[in-house]
DNA sequence: AACGATTCGATATATTTATATTGATAATAA
DNA sequence: TTATTATCAATATAAATATATCGAATCGTT
C-alpha cells in the first residue's frame, strides 16, 4: 500500500539524516532549484542515491522519472514528516556558555521550535534577558512549565547537578530533555532524553583520525599508543 | 589472539559510546569504587550487560569473573584507545555564541584537547581573549597552522562561510574538522569531517516525541499531521 | 573441600541497516 | 511515433550491529 509508509517507525539513522536533507534542499529552493533528484543530493551529501531514495519514501513525497523530486513538494513533505508545523516551545536550564549560545541560536525558529525561557540560580543572570529571552529564577520553573504548558527542557548545567535538574523536570511535566550534561539520565520511561556530548563527540572525531592514520603508515605504529 | 582485538578497526556504535563509558567511570572512580561489573555499568547507562562486554572487549581491558573490571584499569584501556593521553590542539574559526561556549568548555582538558587559539574577523572580538584564548585576526590562521603544526579545525561560523572556512582550513594543512555549521562541507577525502548539528539534532527529539505519542494514542491521529 | 552464584569471554543467532539489482515510467530527441 | 535515456520504486542481497546462549573461571559460603 503505497502512501502508508510514512505511518510506520522511521528508522533512527534515516531520522538524523532527514533534518539534514531539509537543511541542504532549503538552501537549493533559496537559489532557485525546483526540482532534484536523488543523485545530485547524494552527491552534495555524501552519500549514495539509493539510500537518499530509501530516505525520502519515508516521507509523503513521490518522485517522477527523469525530472526527479519537485523540491516545493518535498520540501513540505519533510516539514510534515518532521513535525517542523506545529510550534514547540521549550524551557533550558542554565544559562552558562552552553546555554547562552543555544539561547542564540535563531536557527530553530525555522524548524518549529522556540526556547520560551531561560533559569538559572546565578543572582548575575537572573532577571537579564538573553537575545531577548528572559532569564528567570530556578524556583519559578515549575510552576512555569504547567502554566505555559511547556514539555521540553534543556539541560545545560554541569554534571554534577544534572540528575537533579532532570529530576525537578520530570516532576514539573516535562516530557522530552535535550541533556548537554555529560552524564546518563535517570528518568521513567515516559520522558525521552537526547544526549548532545560534545566532548564525546569531539573525542570520536580524533579517534577516527587516529585510527586512520596508524593502520597504513607503520604496521607497528599500533602498538605505540 | 587475544589481545589483538584492539588494533582492529572499533565500530562506529562502539566508538561512540565508549567517551561515555569513560565519563561514567571516571565519576564512578572519584566515588571510590575499584571494581566493577558489565551488568552495573549497563544499568547506570541505560544498556544491556552483553553490549557494554562486548564494546569493552576493544580495549584491553580484562575482566575476571565475579569480581569484574578493576576500574583504573579499565579507565587507563580506554584512555589508551581514544588516545586521551596523547594532547591535541585545535584551532577554533568563529568566535560568535557556540565559538565562545566551546572555548569556555575546560571539559575537554581532560580528554587531550585543547583549543590554542581563536580566529575571527569580527574587529570587536579580535584582539581579545576568551577564557584566557587568543581572538586572533583569520588573515593570520594559516601560517600559524604551519607554524604550531595544529592539524584540527574547528568550524562555528554561520552556513554561508563554512564552505569558504572549510576551503581555508584546508589549504592550510586541516585534516579534521569539527563542523558545527548546517551544511555538508566539501573537503578532499584526507580530511575527516565531524558534525555537530544542532538545528537537526533537537528536531530528532520532537519527531521521537511525536512518532511515541501517535501510535498509541488514537489511531486516526497518524493521518492529521 | 565442595557447592552455588556470579561474571566474563566466545560463539551463535537475530535484527537492523546499507547497497545492489531490476523493471517501470516519464521526458527528450530522432 | 518510436527510440533513448534518466530517474524513481520495489525487491533482493549483503553487511553491520545487537542480542541471546553457553561454557569456563572465580569468589564466597556451607
Amino acid at each position: 500500500m503505497p502512501g502508508e509508509k510514512n505511518l510506520l517507525q522511521i528508522p533512527l539513522p534515516t531520522l538524523k539524516r532527514m533534518p539534514v536533507y531539509y537543511q541542504y534542499l532549503s538552501r537549493q529552493a533559496r537559489k532557485g532549484v525546483t526540482d532534484i533528484s536523488c543523485a545530485s543530493i547524494a552527491k552534495a551529501m555524501g552519500l549514495v542515491a539509493v539510500q537518499v531514495r530509501k530516505d525520502l519514501q519515508y516521507t509523503a513525497a513521490v518522485g517522477r522519472p527523469k525530472t526527479g523530486y519537485h523540491l516545493k513538494e518535498l520540501l513540505s513533505a519533510l516539514e510534515d514528516t518532521l513535525g517542523y508545523n506545529n510550534k514547540t516551545e521549550m524551557f533550558l536550564i542554565g544559562a552558562g556558555s552552553i546555554g547562552t549560545a543555544l539561547l542564540f541560536h535563531n536557527q530553530f525558529r525555522d524548524y518549529g521550535i522556540g526556547i520560551a525561557a531561560a533559569f538559572d540560580i546565578n543572582p548575575a543572570v537572573v532577571g537579564t534577558e538573553i537575545n531577548n529571552k528572559p532569564v528567570l529564577p530556578l524556583s519559578k520553573f515549575s510552576s512555569l512549565c504547567g502554566r505555559m504548558h511547556v514539555k521540553f527542557g534543556i539541560i545545560c548545567v554541569p554534571a554534577e547537578e544534572a540528575q537533579g535538574i532532570a529530576d525537578l523536570m520530570v516532576a514539573s511535566g516535562i516530557l522530552g530533555i535535550w541533556n548537554f550534561a555529560p552524564i546518563t539520565l535517570d528518568v521513567p520511561d515516559t520522558v525521552l532524553v537526547h544526549n548532545e556530548n560534545l566532548t564525546a563527540s569531539i573525542s570520536i572525531l580524533l579517534k577516527k583520525f587516529k585510527t586512520r592514520n596508524s593502520g597504513s603508515e607503520r604496521e607497528s605504529a599500533c602498538r605505540t599508543s
